[in-house]
DNA sequence: GTGGTCTAGACCACA
DNA sequence: GTGGTCTAGACCACG
């Protein structure tokens, strides 16, 4: 199940970005193990470095703790998720909003440009 | 005047989007010219070579034209400013649709975000 | 009883700093019998292999020694806790010194460091 | 001129101690700039990747910042190196007191101890 | 089995 | 020239 990576993003941060969804969206929850680095390797298809360095970097932001000799795993505060789910929103929000701002738009024109994104797209909601 | 660039974009495209930003601010209109490429180098604090990338990079969008011996100037094309902008805000909006997305979020938790954005930051109008 | 290891010592050393604090302090004494490996593992919620090392460890130290069949005695030298004490004690300073060194500084610097941390610690006696 | 490392600590992390007591001593000052990647890697006799590493670690904790294609540099911050210092000198310290209390000794021995080392040593103040 | 480190050598974007 | 990423393959300590 070969995967591929397309941004310019670094792959080992794409996988944490993935990583980061999974979390989120509930498919990992707090406590769980993640597949070890060999695993993980091969289900996306890169070599287990570029996985070290992932697991690294998702250690090193706090949201995952290894267990010697055992693997990976997600904190297990059961806080986590909603608290990860807020930074990354966050972050995405201020980012976008600092872009629109200095296309010289107005919150009122955001907002609205937002909302008519979804009304174009019909009943898109999937 | 030199500048500093700090985010991990690559400064050719920094400023790039200085000059998008200038533009569709009206700070500089269609037809006119923009500065030197060893001029802007040096307000900029950076190295003529990045600027010669970032003018190549903006010619190659089809905002700006070179005219041999004169220089570089913003194609003068009234409808300019508005196209540039509309594609920007729609480049901006697709991201940050996808992203939230990503989070597991809805579209009514998009716009929401965005709005409790601006109130929580009040009056903070920049 | 689970324990919780968080240094990035491994795991089986710290078992055995562990135990020499215990003989140290005079809560084991020379000639006691340690715990059995697999009693200790559970005491302190690790894989026994992890405390056979630790055991192998501190015998090769000579601080114990396993009798077959009977289990793993604290030597029953009456000098082998202030032997132990001498050595550990001799051991940090050296580094302690050998690090502070590196930082450039002086003798009286170091006293002086190690007094300032217990003033500003105030009556902070644990 | 290869170096050898023997610690059980990291090779990059080593090499971070060495950059970080080169600062502190005032051998490198702030704003000044590290050799390059792979010079460093031919003068410490190791692989780039490895130095790699270590560049991006003190980066990580603040003390040194890249400039794109112009190389890596201690940051131009005045206060840096008693700042550095400070953090070293008070690492060592809780560190020496923390294991020199699990051996039972009070605050008076531990500073004796210090002192006792000097004397032994007699003047070999370095 | 696990994660962590290291080497070798390659390629890339950036300035 | 610079730093940054990636692969391939190896070795290690730990549990």
């Amino acid at each position: 199940m070969t995967e591929e990576f397309h941004s310019s993003k670094p792959i080992y941060l794409q996988v944490a970005d993935r990583i980061y969804s999974s979390i989120v969206r509930g498919e990992i929850s707090h406590g769980d193990k993640l597949p070890s680095v060999r695993e993980m390797a091969v289900n996306m298809g890169v070599n287990p470095n570029t996985i070290q360095r992932t697991y690294a970097e998702i250690e090193r932001e706090g949201i995952v703790e290894t267990k010697r000799g055992q693997g990976t795993f997600v904190k297990d505060d059961p806080g986590i998720v909603s608290s990860l789910q807020n930074r990354m929103k966050k972050e995405q929000i201020e980012a976008f909003v600092g872009n629109m701002r200095e296309l010289g738009l107005t919150a009122d024109e955001m907002v609205e440009g937002v909302q008519r994104y979804f009304m174009e797209k019909g009943g898109h909601a999937e």
